[in-house]
DNA sequence: AAGCTGATCAACCGCCACGTC
DNA sequence: AGACGTGGCGGTTGATCAGCT
C-alpha cells in the first residue's frame, strides 16, 4: 500500500458529508477518468471536491465507476449471492467479486433487505417439511439452484486459504457452475458482460495473443481480481485514448450520465458467452485454477 | 389527507491490514 | 520496532419512499 508522502502534510480542512450532487459526481467522474485516481486524498484536492478521499473512493467504487449494474437483481444474481453467503458468510467484497457489475455495498443492502429474509423464509419452510417427512426441498437456495442445475456435490468453500474461508462449512453447490472453486469474475468492473451475450454470434472468436492463448475450443472464466487493479484498465484505456487508437475495439464513452449503459462497448475477443448465471463454464479441464489464479485479458 | 411503519439504499463510521517512514 | 497514513471492509445509520390504516 503506498502512502501519500505529500498529503500528509496537507492541513485539516473541513468536510462535505451527505449524499453527493451531480456536479460533485461529474468532477469526480471527470477527474479519476482522466487521471486516474491514484492516492484518493489527493483526489478531493486535485478535483475540487469538498470530500474526504474516503469519500470519494465510496462513490466512485459504488455509484461513479463504469461497468456497474443499475438495474436489480435477477433470480441467477440472487442465488449466487445466497450460494456464495452460505460459503463465505457475510463477506460481501468476496461475494460481490462474482457479480460483475455489482458492488458489495449493494450486495449487503440487498441481503439485508430482502435475500436474508428469502433464505429464513426457505429454511423454515425446509425444517417444517423435513419434519413433516416431506422431501420437496426446492424451496431453499440451495435446492433451487440443484433443480435448476444438475448435478450436486458436497464440496468444500474456497480452496483459499483465509481462516474465514477455511471455516466455512460444505454447502450444496452446483459442481457444473463452480467445478472446484468458485471463480472470480475478472472485469467485473469494466466488461459489460451482458452485451457479450448480445454480441455473441457476432464476436471475434480470435483470441488476443496478447493477454491470452488459450484454445478456442474451451470456454474461458473472466476472472476478476480485487488486485488487479482498475488502475491497469484505465492506464490501457487511457493510452489508448491517448494514441487515438480505440478503434472497434473499445469505444469509451465520456460525460454519459448512464455509466452502465454508455461507458463501454466492447467487442469481445472470446468466443464463448456468459451464462444467465453470470459465469463461464469451465469446461476444458486443463486448467486447474487456484483461487489465486487469474487470467488477464 | 395525515400519520405511521417498513423497506430500500446511499453514505458514514470504526476497525484492521499493510506499506512507508 | 513502532508510529503513521492509506485503502479496504463490514456494520450501521439516516433520508427517502411506498404502502397501509
Amino acid at each position: 500500500m503506498r502512502r501519500c508522502k505529500a498529503n500528509s502534510e496537507k492541513p485539516k480542512q473541513k468536510h462535505k458529508k451527505g449524499l453527493w450532487s451531480p456536479d460533485e459526481d461529474q468532477k469526480l467522474r471527470d477527474y479519476v477518468m482522466k487521471y486516474g485516481h491514484g492516492c484518493w486524498t489527493s483526489v478531493p484536492l486535485n478535483a475540487g471536491l469538498q470530500r474526504n478521499g474516503k469519500s470519494c473512493r465510496l462513490r466512485w467504487i459504488n455509484y461513479l465507476r463504469p461497468g456497474l449494474k443499475r438495474e436489480i437483481f435477477s433470480v441467477e444474481e440472487e442465488e449466487t449471492i445466497i450460494t456464495l453467503h452460505s460459503m463465505l458468510g457475510n463477506k460481501w467484497s468476496q461475494i460481490a467479486q462474482h457479480l460483475a457489475g455489482r458492488t458489495d455495498n449493494e450486495i449487503k443492502n440487498h441481503w439485508h433487505s430482502y435475500l436474508k429474509k428469502r433464505v429464513a423464509k426457505a429454511k423454515a419452510e425446509t425444517s417444517i417439511t423435513s419434519s413433516t417427512g416431506n422431501t420437496d426441498s426446492s424451496t431453499s437456495p440451495a435446492s433451487q439452484n440443484s433443480s435448476s442445475n444438475g448435478s450436486i456435490k458436497k464440496i468444500q468453500g474456497s480452496s483459499s486459504t483465509t481462516e474465514t474461508e477455511q471455516s466455512v462449512s460444505p454447502v450444496d453447490f452446483p459442481v457444473d457452475q463452480a467445478c472446484n472453486k468458485v471463480p472470480k469474475v475478472m472485469f467485473a468492473e469494466w466488461l459489460m458482460l451482458d452485451q457479450f451475450r448480445d454480441q455473441n454470434s457476432s464476436a471475434n472468436p480470435a483470441v488476443d495473443n496478447k493477454h491470452n492463448n488459450f484454445d478456442n475450443d474451451n470456454y474461458y472464466y473472466y476472472y476478476y481480481n480485487s488486485d488487479f487493479q482498475e488502475d491497469l484498465m484505465m492506464q490501457e484505456i487511457f493510452l489508448h485514448q491517448e494514441l487515438g487508437n480505440l478503434g472497434s475495439e473499445v469505444v469509451y464513452n465520456q460525460g454519459q450520465s448512464n455509466i452502465g449503459e454508455n461507458m463501454f462497448k466492447m467487442n469481445p475477443k472470446f468466443e464463448e458467452q456468459l451464462p444467465e448465471n453470470g459465469f463461464v463454464e469451465l469446461i476444458s479441464g486443463q486448467f486447474n485454477l487456484t483461487s489465486d489464479d487469474h487470467i488477464y485479458l
